[in-house]
DNA sequence: GGGATCACTGCATGCGCATGCAAAGTGGGG
DNA sequence: CCCCACTTTGCATGCGCATGCAGTGATCCC
């Protein structure tokens, strides 16, 4: 079958056997060259007789294009990063690129090696986690290749990133368990120093010191399950626990159910009502039917894919911040205001009676 | 900073600061290269200087070893994959492999596209899931490709696989249903033509026809969530409705446990008993508390990195298979039996009072 | 009918690195 | 003091493909 055992077959070994220049083969596979119908259908039977497949490495070598994106993942217990990957991969498949995953050295620093990702000459990296600090992402920039932060932003604005609306969200939030009778907040934190966090954070407690209510009772779960549930037994342990906790994510918010439920004896909604974020995965169940902050992923996905083809096509293209625009879908988790709810595409959700925005 | 703006800096500009050959930057980052340690601390010197990296692509392209491997992954939503895809990333890189993710394309054939995984010239392919077909794993063998099957094996014994005991596991949950005094068995089927459905099913009948038990009421879930729940409604509806019920793994035990509870007001395991298989993810948690066989996520992975690094260093390996032994670990949605629990560190696991192969 | 336009094609070269080979240098032992 | 063994180095080449450039016919138009 092919020619050197073991060994694939090259364009060389093609065009001597369709009778042509190995420039030809090249050009048959490539879509728009210049080449004639019937060259390239010699070459094609070539090809296929052979079992040829042009050598993406080889490719990428002269093209300069890897066609291949890093995605730097951790923690995929939370059920939304599996999601956003199998999404991601669909999406950017589709378009010729496929990705390279890097996963953080468990005991290590958080980033995974720099060096790693700037050998591979990925033509885009992704940092799909909160996790990571953006160090990662100033470098990565600055050695000229294009950055998207998925699900966080960055200080300086000079990366681009997608995010749901953090900020909205936590207003809302705040707005909501308000108008639902709620007086002694808690709040569950994700990673302190990440900006998904802090924005949720500052939208929750701006509206609260706004309207007068107290602050929050505050604990830290750093997006991980087992930390909630710690911080969930701290907040439910205090003489004054709260009549209503919002978590950092719907990973952490399914942990608090847990501990309330089972740990503390507790109804949901009636004894404490809980609200998430992201509207993913588990907290759809209906033994959790969570009340969260939807992150909508097929949007989120698709601006992802728009954005980081864009920067990899265009380098000159500007960064830019995308806010994927969501929804408080109300279930059963927390009790839910006389006013507010309407019923959209079948989903209730919950809109503040006077808009704050 | 670097010579030519934008472009990354090549060993030959390392070398020409340095004032030594291409060679020698080249050996300078090869280890156990011949070289003189001041020669190597001048190319260091150099490389940092600049920014240097040396370019995978083209080193692939030399050496002929990507040192990239294909994972072709589908349907993350079991918790499970997720896991195994972290702790593969994390094995795989440890030992300086780099996943590439392959996503079968939603709506047409369940196989990610072949000519892809090919193109890319990826060392090995990891097929980790149990939709795929196993045509592409064969023809992938034929291409000289080494391939490992994860959570699944083949007919033709030509591939290499690593497995849990699915069928141990099976027989062993129903001996632990019918010591339990169950006499109304239910299965829930993942995907009908995997091998891991059939093993398990076929673990779980054999031991009911050998025992004189009856054989249970049978449906499909396909490994999904939805379809789980689809075959848990028609399950629980019928008149001689099972009083256990084992599913072929565990994302669809949630699945069932929700119907079970929540659409058909069901205790469990007061009304129904069910039994999982994998013990991860929302399987532990309290609310499920699911009496599931395990399949060790680390052994598993250890196997998997193991086998497919020897693959690839040593083309010559025979093709293996791999079984990972799991236990019955015991939790809260099966009724218990009167004998037969021990608990192993720190976890109750069931073994029949006398052991049946 | 002649020059120009056009569609193809092959040649040559380079992408960035690894590596066999021979040359050069370094000691050591006899 | 010479020869040999060993270490270190550079040279040349090739991995498989893409692409600028020049060449070859062919077609076209005046």
């Amino acid at each position: 079958m092919s020619l050197r055992s073991g060994r694939h077959a090259t364009a060389t070994d093609v065009a001597r056997l369709a009778g042509v220049s190995q420039s030809a083969v090249s050009r048959a596979f490539t879509p728009g060259a210049s080449i004639a119908p019937d060259t390239r259908e010699k070459v094609a039977e070539a090809a296929r007789s052979l079992g040829y497949r042009p050598n993406a490495i080889a490719r990428s070598l002269t093209t300069r294009r890897s066609r291949i994106i890093g995605v730097a993942a951790a923690y995929l217990q939370n059920h939304f990063y599996p999601d956003v990957l199998e999404a991601l991969s669909r999406g950017l498949q589709a378009r010729g690129y496929h990705l390279l995953l890097f996963t953080p050295d468990a005991g290590r620093h958080a980033d995974p090696q720099l060096e790693e990702v700037l050998a591979w000459r990925v033509d885009a990296l992704i940092l799909a986690s909160t996790t990571l600090s953006s160090a990662l992402a100033e470098q990565c920039r600055m050695a000229g290749i294009p950055v998207l932060l998925f699900n966080r932003t960055s200080r300086g604005a000079s990366v681009s990133s997608v995010t749901g609306e953090n900020l909205r969200g936590g207003r809302l939030i705040a707005a909501f368990l308000a108008a639902g009778g709620h007086r002694r907040p808690g709040f569950i934190a994700g990673i302190e120093n990440s900006s998904t966090s802090r924005d949720r954070e500052r939208g929750f407690t701006g509206w609260l010191a706004e309207n007068g209510e107290p602050p929050p009772l505050r604990e830290v779960g750093l997006y991980r399950f087992d930390a909630a549930a710690a911080a969930a037994r701290r907040l439910l342990a205090r003489p004054d626990r709260p009549d209503a906790i919002f978590c950092g994510n719907d990973h952490m918010a399914t942990a608090v159910a847990e501990v309330a439920r089972h740990e503390f004896g507790l109804r949901i909604p009636r004894d404490l009502s809980l609200v998430g974020f992201d509207d993913t995965g588990p907290a759809q169940w209906p033994s959790f039917s969570l009340t969260s902050f939807s992150q909508p992923l097929q949007p989120m996905v698709d601006a992802a894919v728009a954005m980081i083809t864009a920067l990899i096509e265009n380098p000159g293209t500007p960064t830019r911040h995308e806010v994927v625009a969501g929804e408080l879908v109300v279930r059963g988790s927390a009790r839910i205001p006389p006013e507010g709810c309407v019923s959209i595409g079948g989903r209730l959700v919950w809109r503040p009676p006077r808009e704050e925005a």
